[in-house]
DNA sequence: AATTAAATTGCAAACGATTTCGGGAACGTT
DNA sequence: AACGTTCCCGAAATCGTTTGCAATTTAATT
């Protein structure tokens, strides 16, 4: 027999698939006595519940989906492997997929979860993501969501994000303390919140200490080691005098410190250089760069454990943002 | 209506389920005229077909499983987003589990697969695992199995890998080109079939060349920063002499130089230093690291692409070994 | 016009589980 | 002895699709 199902057990002990079903799930009504022999002839028969039979009837399934920029990123996959570690302890199973920051497929792929009758979704949005519609109509079909790093403030859901304004704050004072004063920002796309609060933040420490930000000072671009590239390449030609460059995140960091070094600059005694979220290499390369530590890990395992009380209809905590903190990590950048 | 279905078109159309779905499904049964007329009210409607019922009557579903010992690792993460790269076009949902090279675990996860009907599953095998029955019984279940890069002998299935043997004795070969003779090597687990075939090729190269393999100039241990530290340390105190080390992969060498540095040996002077897999930080960090790149994105775009037509019953070719090529990235440390 | 073939559609049974409702046995109570 | 409870269990509906087969309509043929 290819699959065992609840009806051969049935008709092999002579009951019902009710009582069967009943006995397995460890029902009240079921006799003490026959729930064990049922327990002991599916483990003989060698039996294992169809899971999609089980959805089907249920309407929800033990699955959650999980939609990130891209996988490959050192971030995402951190925060994916924290994810599925508790959804794992769960018994939940976890459904990837990447928008590859496209919001068409971004839109795609929270269909095709919601076809697949995802219990809910962990999303991180996508770079070019202007209109959040798609996952409102979701939460209106019952989806549960939960949104971390990259999230919306249109959205009325559940985020698990780091205090971005506070953690560039806290960088940008550093580099002031250290006696830097021509701080440019390479910023990245206005359009994620994020970016926005470690600007925000970073104008604010400047401000604060009366160094105000002038014209030019801020550069805007994408999130790669290119943009990286491309914007100091850019400063330099603009002529702008700077002595230290705080980063929107660690590839554009090191896209900075590369060009940096490659057009003589010393660093940090002519340049100081921050990034932002700890990736590996930034420990390796040469100089090692001072960045600050996003705790990936942990914020797809508290993305995971919220979605799951929030599908178990427990709320966890009445605030629906869930920050976690960050550390700068001082290295010889900066 | 919280979830049309395929009951409420035929209500409204006044046609039976089975026209319906025959229309949707473009069968040629079906008028023309009505399926553009089926078509049309269901994108009125809003119809989305439940995939889940459709997985339950097909007894297969939309999804691949994919386990991998650590997402987190470069080298995995690459290879994830690969393989959802591939389903997506075909269609396909990709779920991910992790061993966390524990074969237990891996065991149960190959069991939470099947039980979710996963049509098939790609597979890199965890570093304790030391029987392969969980996937033989998979097999003989009608579960279509792709593995890559770690993969057992065992199993007559697609193998999606790369030359080991080759890649190693030729990144060897380089070092003795360069004038080397004591050369070590930093081995990965025994059980490890690519790990052994590094060491074969590494030790093909070094017989080849007349300088043979001396004791003591082979060390094994794990895969991880720690191992290379610990066993250069080991090396250092047995006195052994050698010029250059080749290790098993990255993380090992990245261990290994990090740890000559400190002992004040120079790289690649004194002793040069090969790794294995070209991770991110190799490019970066002091000395970069001369490593063999392993194209981890496009093993998880072969392994899907097979798996899928292995799928649909297409059988893509006769050799079930599918390697791809590898290149020695040269770099500062040897 | 009658017959036959072809083109469409509908009925009903699956897929494998859960669950509502109710039925029969066993027991105690009046 | 009649009744009410409690305890177990079964029949059958249900989740939303797909599909073999029968039934119906339509077109073609004689």
């Amino acid at each position: 027999m290819a699959q065992i199902t609840i009806k051969d057990l049935a008709a092999s002990l002579g009951l019902s698939t009710s009582t069967i079903s009943r006995a397995l799930s460890n029902h009240p009504d079921i006799k003490t006595e026959t729930k064990k022999l049922v327990n002991e002839t599916a483990a003989e028969m060698g039996y294992q519940p169809n899971i999609v039979a089980r959805n089907l009837k249920a309407k929800y399934s033990n699955q959650i989906g999980i939609i990130v920029p891209e996988i490959k990123h050192d971030f995402f996959s951190k925060a994916i492997s924290g994810v599925e570690e508790i959804a794992y302890k769960a018994g939940f199973t976890v459904i990837v997929s990447q928008s590859s920051e496209d919001e068409e497929r971004e839109k795609i792929n929270t269909n095709a979860l919601y076809l697949n009758r995802v219990s809910g979704m962990i999303v991180s949005l996508s770079q070019s993501t202007k209109s959040v519609d798609h996952f409102q109509t979701l939460i209106e079909k019952g989806v549960k969501l939960v949104f971390f790093d990259r999230v919306s403030d249109e959205l009325d859901t559940y985020k698990v994000i780091i205090d971005d304004f506070q953690s560039s704050y806290d960088a940008v004072k550093y580099l002031i303390s250290k006696g830097h004063k021509k701080i440019v920002h390479l910023a990245g796309p206005k359009i994620l919140q994020n970016c926005n609060s470690r600007y925000l933040g970073y104008k604010k420490a400047m401000e604060e200490s009366g160094l105000g930000v002038g014209a030019g000072q801020v550069l805007y671009g994408g999130m790669h080691e290119d943009d990286g590239i491309r914007n100091v390449q850019q400063l330099i030609e603009s002529g702008i005098e700077f002595d230290a460059i705080f980063a929107v995140n660690d590839p554009v960091a090191v896209g900075t410190i590369l060009h940096l070094k490659s057009a003589g600059y010393k660093i940090p005694d002519q340049v100081a250089v921050i990034g932002f979220s700890n990736n590996p290499i930034t420990e390796y390369m040469s100089p090692s760069l001072t960045t600050v530590e996003q705790p990936a890990y942990e914020m797809g395992k508290k993305a995971a454990s919220s979605l799951i009380s929030l599908i178990k209809g427990e709320l966890p905590n009445v605030d629906k943002r869930i920050v976690l903190s960050t550390k700068l990590i001082l290295r010889e950048s900066a």
